[in-house]
DNA sequence: CATGATTTATTTATATATAAATAGTTAATA
DNA sequence: TATTAACTATTTATATATAAATAAATCATG
């Protein structure tokens, strides 16, 4: 294997460990998924809002949506209720389990970005930062 | 959302449109996914190897592998034989048109990563991979 | 040699994600 | 107003990945 496709291969290696370990100290924590907590954050500043705001805001498709919310919504985490007077619309809404959960995924989260950015400088994680930015605004979706 | 969650969000956007891009290229030039070509790449210098050996390789679980390979086998870019006198053994075999494919995507993806690399230092690309490198050894599979 | 452990591959269940098609509702405009 | 656009959410199909259970074969060792 070539250089060329090692960096490929690093950025998909990196994400996913860093993901799966998210994963199992968040679940571990508070049932929840690394992917379910990115919908509990944004839910804690915006709750209620349509799951089209939230497809928005986590730039993850509509159908991916609707997955997501029917898991949270089976743990007990969110409830979908109908409240505006447009009769597509489901806002959703953290049930106060869902709230007690936000705040335990916040705690972990943070001792994980700690841990992640152990033993490097300030500046190394600076331009780490500014590399992934690039790569984001040089592709967009 | 605060700037410590966002680092971790920053990675899973980077790499999710990394894969995408790099997915869309070699569909268009081979009919393949990025995914598929770990496949293609280590078999070409690994060819009849085992599926448990491609498991260890692209370090991915034996069930994953098992439907890659199902993907690939179905697309005749693979094929499965039994040469070995171990009966549990499966090879997997690089057609002609698989040979070809592959060949395919190597041109693709050196493209695609120099279009990564674009505007950015050799040195820049040095710090990124090496803190790539420092969380995949940090965090252990 | 016989039993238990390991290896090889698959299957099933779950989670995640996209794309395309659908259904119902609302908005825009000709 | 009638028709077309767009929006909201879901469903279906596909691809990817893990974990756990299974089945078959082989290995190791007492």
């Amino acid at each position: 294997m070539e250089r060329d496709e090692r960096f490929i291969f690093l950025i998909g290696q990196a994400q996913h460990r860093l993901f799966t370990r998210l994963d199992q100290a968040l679940m571990k924590a508070a049932g929840i998924t690394a992917a379910q907590s990115g919908a509990l954050y944004y839910l804690m500043e915006h709750d209620g809002c349509l799951l089209s705001e939230l497809s928005r805001a986590l730039l993850l498709d509509k159908s991916a949506i609707t997955g997501l919310v029917d898991r949270l919504e089976s743990k007990g985490i969110v409830e979908r209720c109908r409240t505006s007077s447009d009769r597509r619309a489901i806002n959703i809404r953290l049930t106060e389990a869902g709230k007690a959960a936000a705040r335990k995924c916040l705690v972990v989260t943070k001792e994980f970005n700690n841990a992640v950015k152990e033993g490097l400088s300030e500046q190394e994680i600076g331009t780490f930062s500014m590399i992934l930015q690039k790569i984001i605004s040089r592709f967009p979706r």
